[in-house]
DNA sequence: ATCTCGATTGACAACGTTGTCATCTGACGT
DNA sequence: ACGTCAGATGACAACGTTGTCAATCGAGAT
């Protein structure tokens, strides 16, 4: 470990001076700096992170806590976009998971504390309520994809509601009326969401949405659900009356929904539309026809969640939601109707 | 911040016997350890890790390195064995991704010195040789999905030739014997190992494998491939004489020929059967008939990286190659030809 | 009663860094 | 020539922890 005084044994000069000249601190001649950095630099001289940390009582290291969300496949989209902020700043990222176990995330805030980590960024799997229980944490917070359920700390969501209005518009303004809608677990709050979205499309469409046509596409525990969206679907078709097309809840869903085209003989996008929801490029691009969804800007959520933490104007950031859009996706799943 | 001052204080005893008592070093009587504890659980004490760190010159901090792991669905379950490890052993994990960027690499070894890591884990998105450059990084270093092109580290790799030889295996177990291949780029390591593992199958089987059922299902550099699987699958199963039984290069790919499949109106797995690879749930279990697979043991492998990093004895683990086994999952999406 | 020894407890230094303050140097104004 | 002042540099303490070693105490052996 090669440290200060190394250097400046090396150079023949202080400590301080090293230490000015690695901070770029000024105040240093500049013929005495081109000098010691050589020194610096010959001996590959990197600060220590812990003196530093311990020295001033913070660090460049945040923390992101997720209960689920580095676990699946989905939001590794959120990690994305925070690191991806990080770098542009040179600071480092933390990242541990609490599998949803309150004590486990006390116990991860205790963790972080001790750490002294400038800011902890709270991420869910599933945009939901959040709890913010965090009696040992004193630092910067910010939620992504949650939000908490009495203030404390901002958040970044989706628009998930105007997301919902986007994917029902879509296909009304293509000249579909029977449209069918396959949802995520009626307990996650996007779901509520989305629906409001929905409807609100049908009536600014002088429609009105029919619920015989809604199916639950995800039955059980949050961790543990089973997709029914493939039964779903072949129940939804085999009506009498069948809809031209089926707003998904995300695209895994929507997947199933082309094999339950396929199984019936449906061609995607002639006899039906299917429209999802995510933009899960492993699934939408790769299915044929590709999907039109609507994306969730999870990269977007992480990158926007460190920018409001590294805001150091804490005067304006109470508590507010800020909202993240979901843009259109569209691709070839979807048909005009003449 | 509560420090160990502030505790000894309270308790009216000295700051190293609240050391010793938080560290559980013996050597306290049994009535003091207990009136102290409760004034450190009372104040709500957490050791200063930064502190710790600069005393002891080493942490309890990982450092978990990807080319671009982290960024791709695909492997996120190797974080995640690396973290459910770590997370046993009560230790942390800093997470950082190069891009694939020599310069950024360098960045990040140094980086991970200067937090003073217990050792790195470098993750590779594919299973691919590589050249470890970290003159300034001298801990524990284990490379996962990934091997030294010349030593210097332990490496733990899924095992792609037997996953072939499985995966084939399993085809002309059930009779098949015209079978397709759609691979992945040919640049990458495991498509070379699985070949190897098929055509070896079909020797032991007595048979022999006809290139001309080899097709490449994935375009382009690495970080910006193209899947033409659609493509190639519809031209596979276009020929006088079709396969009946495709064998995919990862899930995503077999998902593509699904959607050939019924774009000719085949049925599977009447028509045509199909085995992925990867096992990557979000595909395998959505599509319809679910997906017969070889898993590629992702959380496995970083679970494994963690303990040989745990490892304390150094002179067994050179730079010796860790395989793991790639079970075969099986589903539907396969028949067994009478 | 004295000695020995182990068990218990504490004083102190050191880890590498940065903030505070003092010192030194030379240039400039008078 | 002298005082002033700004710029450059360094000495030193402190951050919270743990390793080293010394001090204290009581019990049992002599």
């Amino acid at each position: 470990m090669v440290t200060l005084r190394e250097v400046a044994q090396r150079a023949g000069v202080s400590i301080k001076t090293v230490s000015r000249i690695v901070n770029g601190d000024g105040g240093v001649a500049t013929q005495l700096r081109a000098d010691v950095q050589r020194h610096i630099d010959a001996l590959g001289y990197t600060p220590n992170h812990a003196a530093r940390t311990m020295r001033s009582g913070h660090s460049s290291v945040f923390g992101l806590m997720t209960d689920v969300v580095a676990t699946t496949p989905y939001s590794v989209e959120i990690v994305r976009g925070v690191q991806a902020a990080l770098t542009d700043a040179d600071q480092t990222l933390i990242i541990a998971n609490s599998d949803g176990d309150p004590e486990r995330e006390a116990q991860l805030w205790r963790m972080f504390r001790a750490h002294s980590t400038a800011g902890v960024i709270y991420a869910a799997m599933y945009h939901r309520p959040h709890r913010l229980d965090h009696p040992a944490y004193d630092r910067r917070i910010v939620l992504a994809n949650c939000f908490a359920v009495d203030g404390g700390a901002p958040s970044i969501i989706p628009d998930d509601e105007k997301g919902g209005y986007t994917q029902a518009r879509y296909l009304l303004e293509r000249g579909h009326r029977k449209i069918g809608l396959i949802t995520l677990s009626p307990t996650i709050e996007a779901t509520r969401l989305r629906g409001n979205g929905i409807r609100k499309a049908f009536r600014d469409a002088g429609l009105s949405f029919s619920d015989g046509w809604e199916r639950v596409g995800m039955v059980g525990p949050i961790r543990n659900e089973r997709l029914v969206a493939y039964e779903a679907a072949r129940d939804l078709l085999s009506q009498p009356v069948r809809p031209t097309a089926i707003i998904c809840g995300n695209d895994q869903l929507a997947l199933q929904v082309y094999g339950a085209a396929a199984s019936l003989g449906l061609s995607v996008p002639d006899d039906l539309s299917i429209i999802g929801f995510d933009d899960f490029q492993l699934i939408s691009q790769s299915l044929r026809p590709m999907l039109t969804t609507v994306a969730l800007p999870y990269f977007d959520i992480g990158r926007r969640a460190v920018e409001l933490m590294n805001t150091t104007d804490t005067s304006e950031t109470g508590a507010e939601r800020m909202l993240v859009p979901c843009p259109l996706v569209e691709r070839q799943s979807c048909r005009a109707l003449v």
